[in-house]
DNA sequence: CCATCTTTGTGCACGCGTTCACAAAGACAT
DNA sequence: ATGTCTTTGTGAACGCGTGCACAAAGATGG
């Protein structure tokens, strides 16, 4: 997947581990599915498959919560489905701003997925005067300076940044000074933040580059193992001395069948 | 940060531990702004923070890479962006597809962090006719009939899926089958894949979500202590003894108001 | 050349998360 | 009722990641 995490150190919620916590909304989502299916139950082993988990690890998970389920059953759907939901806090109306409507803001404000789990889109606001009005979404775009009163009017917690790197922090403080404890940052920037308000981050090209660190041992392991030893042998003082000698190292790609490549795109 | 990790189960690439490879990117991003400002060098105490890190963790992480760094003055930025780029492949250009060209599609398009960071977007493909051909991003959208000689032609090895949840896996099956074999997924399902091909997500209501259950835990505590206190106390073993105890136990829970859930649902 | 001071690199301990494996719980059939 | 069969809930072991704390390395000054 695809999220980092500069979030609280290690204040587990209740009782209940962050990484339970993390794995929740995937379980709703697969819930929900079965949900609409009209499915009656379900057993660990199939709600496992279905989210992409160990069922030994969701069994746990849901223990977290408490012991719904039934021996030689397994899990009420319907129930499940209001229990998580319950936890995750999603009973409830969540109104969010989104600061920073260009390609990507405009883009979350039509995401459909917040809509659909309690999340409402109270503002959508922006910096540039001439983006104000203009709607987007269905929302007129608002201007920066009304960011209070549309925080105090809407009682607003949550709220997701998506500017330029440069002014993130800026709107971060602004929201945070005037109520909103929770932030989903979408600029790439570490943001700083008073103790008691969360923040998590999501960086499209960090989760590319983690993809690129593995795509490139990929290629290496099964062209140049040798190559691979020696660059290993070797240690980064040799490398780095001579970037000429790798860059002709990761040359080969496996194809989709067993063909082997033959030498690097340019 | 917003991601979750349906990815190789503890295979660890190399030495390097999956949560290292995570934060060389923040790393690389930190030092790059200092190069930028033509710092010479930095000492893990200054650069982890700028990071958003321990320090401890970070010297460990770079002592995973090599040797990098004097004692008693800290380590060289240029280099270190060096040795970095190049364990994670930056060096080398990777071609990326983009799948699925709506909103979010067409914002990944346009979002600059991926050219700067050696990835460049060799295609945007939809499956809608009507998309074929107009520009997106400078770029004309190809029709998804064009896939696989497009990953061939570039020999494209990383895809990018923003398509509704519905067509995620038959994209990616395509993507696989004609040699892809990094994707990332903004698709709200789970992708199964074939051993070897690694899967990132990033979801993005998931992240709300989490979000949501922190700050429905911070608003219950100010509000509703005691009740808090009391569902600690209850030590698990009570509650799974007996399912009604505890439906009905937790009919006290903090809601941001204190409103209580009625009965569970049939 | 020696002393001092800074900063790295890492051994070690601790805690969280994952997984195995199994006993207990309940459904269902006889 | 009793027995069988399924599936949960969890105790226990293990491994990874984190952070402390310190020894070693090197710079710097005398």
């Amino acid at each position: 997947m695809a999220t980092g995490r500069t979030h609280r150190p290690a204040t587990r919620s209740r009782g209940i581990p962050e990484a339970t916590v993390a794995r929740l909304p995937l379980y709703l989502r697969a819930l929900t599915a079965l949900s609409e299916r009209s499915v009656p139950t379900v057993s660990s082993e199939e709600l496992a498959a279905a989210a992409g988990v160990n069922s030994a690890k969701l069994r746990k998970d849901f223990s977290y919560l408490g012991s719904y389920g039934t021996r030689g059953v397994g899990y009420d759907v319907e129930y499940l489905v209001y229990q998580i939901s319950r936890e995750l806090g999603l009973t409830q109306d969540w109104p969010v701003v989104i600061v920073g409507i260009g390609n990507l803001g405009a883009a979350l404000a039509n995401y459909g997925g917040f809509a659909s789990r309690g999340f409402r889109v109270a503002a959508l606001i922006d910096a540039d005067p001439a983006m104000a009005g203009k709607p987007v979404a269905g929302l007129p775009v608002r201007h920066t300076d009304e960011l209070e009163s549309i925080i105090r009017d809407n009682g607003v917690s949550i709220g997701v940044i998506a500017t330029p790197a440069g002014a993130a922090q800026q709107v971060c403080d602004r929201l945070v000074a005037h109520g909103v404890t929770s932030i989903l940052n979408f600029a790439p920037t570490v943001l700083s933040v008073p103790e008691g308000v969360d923040v998590r981050k999501v960086d499209l090209s960090i989760e590319l580059q983690i993809l690129a660190f593995h795509e490139q041992r990929k290629a290496g392991e099964e062209s140049a193992a040798p190559a691979d030893l020696a660059a290993a042998g070797a240690t980064a003082a040799d490398a780095a001395a001579s970037p000429a000698a790798r860059a002709g190292a990761d040359g080969g790609r496996k194809g989709p069948d067993g063909d082997v490549p033959a030498v690097m795109p340019a």
